[in-house]
RNA sequence: GGGGAGGUUCCCGAGUGGUUAAAGGGAACAGACUGUAAAUCUGUCGGUCAUGCCUUCGGAGGUUCGAAUCCUCCCCUCCCCA
């Protein structure tokens, strides 16, 4: 149902809010043209997005997909988020470097869950629709799935561009790879969708949707595709098996120190696709970096305060500033040092394994490594003797590190 | 089915009998510098209380005083021809 704001909303205002922040929509046309019709009959438009559920926890990067969902959902059209279930158990189809193992069920379906849990942190759940491509993908049988590849050539399959690359560096592809656009593409069909959001990598999976739509005789979905965000790094996606991700579900602090860490120039990528400030305060921002009005770190403590407070609250926010203050500008302690308590089997113990002990390294030639570097101290003193014992007579901190902490709580046997 | 090229440490990639825990690059980590930035520079980057020992070069055997390097079989990938 659409809601009274919407109805009155005219149609290009509608654009305006829809085409913010976007790459590409394939075609424009066809979405004024779905927008005017669902306006005049008053039959709200089906807003598809797939995600995989082969990792648990949603990052900044798939946030700037759900964003725009939300968007067409504050716009009163139905949002589906679709998990990707069944591709996911036939295993991955990109990323030659790792074998993926194919999830089970049960792992999908926590996956799910956990997924449902963080994009209600954007979405509204009643008006979200989640589907699983199981739902039907489970009951196609062999003749309808070699009926559905016989809609596409391999000529075809090659344009895009990964699948290109792996050819010419003679690299393998095996055949189940070409058949996921195809079902990503049938789960539009299956759908009926109006509209796939993607990332511009997604790009010729959509535009394969729109194929299969137009040989199934429904009308093509309008694809709109976003920004690929880039991870921590400044160079690749955001991912979680990279390991340059900032996960929603990452506590304040996390989050407010890996945003800290951005690089200037990418800290204004993050604010355009990530940021709800408007075009203008953009402009004054970006000016007030160029001609020095404006520091770059009160920025950046300000995007981070607001990507925290709205995954979680404000008080959230201006704790995880303070300590993060504390701990880099004023070189002090984190408020909460996590514990470790020690089973001291000798009335000392050396140093690098009481490390190792406390899970801050995975070898103790790690830990000595790391004292030699002069990284580690004791209780505020760098420890430069590999040799160090410590005796169990009290509790020590133990930093590593700028931010690793620990406190290490001695327990006679 | 025939012919050819490959599989090396987290990734890419050198190494074709000993001085090789294995060049170089990337990633990562640490130190310096800073705005905890980024960039840059320096160092570390299999394990082991450690001038030794153990594990590692697709897998399993074998040759040798000694193998990532030679041989045999197997597994996997790519290209060309059919």
């Amino acid at each position: 149902m659409l809601t009274l704001y919407t109805i009155v909303m005219d149609i290009n205002e509608q654009l305006a809010i829809i085409k913010r922040g976007t790459v590409e929509i394939i075609s424009e046309e066809g979405l004024v043209e779905k927008l005017k019709r669902s306006s005049s009959t008053g039959i709200s438009l089906k807003v598809k997005a797939g995600f995989d559920p082969t990792a648990p926890d949603i990052h900044l990067g798939h946030t700037v997909l759900i964003q725009k969902m939300r968007h067409f959902q504050e716009l009163g059209h139905e949002v589906i988020f679709l998990v990707g279930d069944f591709t996911a158990m036939i295993g991955d189809p990109s990323g030659r470097s790792e074998l993926r193992r194919p999830l089970s069920k049960d792992e999908i379906l926590v996956n799910a869950t956990t997924y449902r849990e963080q994009i209600y942190k954007m979405l509204d759940p009643d008006k979200t629709r989640i589907v699983f491509n199981s739902t039907w993908m489970d009951k196609m049988s062999a003749s309808s799935l070699i009926e559905l590849s016989s809609h596409y050539t391999v000529a075809r399959m090659l344009e895009r561009d990964d699948f290109y690359k792996r050819y010419k560096n003679q690299q393998p592809i095996n055949i189940h790879e070409f058949l996921y656009p195809l079902i990503q593409g049938y789960d539009s069909v299956m759908l009926i969708a109006d509209i796939e959001l993607g990332g511009t990598d997604q790009k010729f999976n959509l535009l394969v949707g729109r194929e299969l739509q137009r040989d199934y005789g429904q009308k093509p979905q309008v694809i709109i595709t976003m920004p690929i965000l880039e991870g921590t790094d400044g160079i690749q996606k955001m991912s979680k098996s990279l390991g340059n991700y900032i996960g929603i579900d990452e506590s304040p602090r996390e989050m407010f120190g890996k945003i800290m860490s951005l690089s200037d120039e990418l800290m204004i990528k993050y604010y355009e696709l990530l940021s709800d400030i408007t075009f203008d305060e953009l402009a004054y921002l970006k000016k007030g970096i160029t001609d020095g009005s404006l520091h770059p770190m009160d920025m950046k403590k300000r995007l981070s305060s607001e990507i925290v407070e709205r995954f979680y609250n404000k008080e959230s926010a201006i704790r995880a500033q303070k300590e993060f203050e504390n701990v880099f500008r004023d070189k002090g302690l984190l408020d909460e040092i996590p514990e470790f308590r020690v089973k001291w089997d000798k009335d000392k113990m050396w140093l690098p394994h009481l490390i190792l002990a406390s899970g801050m390294t995975n070898s103790s030639s790690e830990a000595i490594r790391l004292i030699r570097q002069g990284a580690v101290s004791v209780d505020g003193e760098r420890v430069t003797d590999i040799n160090m014992e410590l005796s169990d007579n009290r509790e020590y901190i133990i930093k590593m590190g700028k931010k690793r902490f620990i406190k290490i709580i001695p327990e006679k046997v």
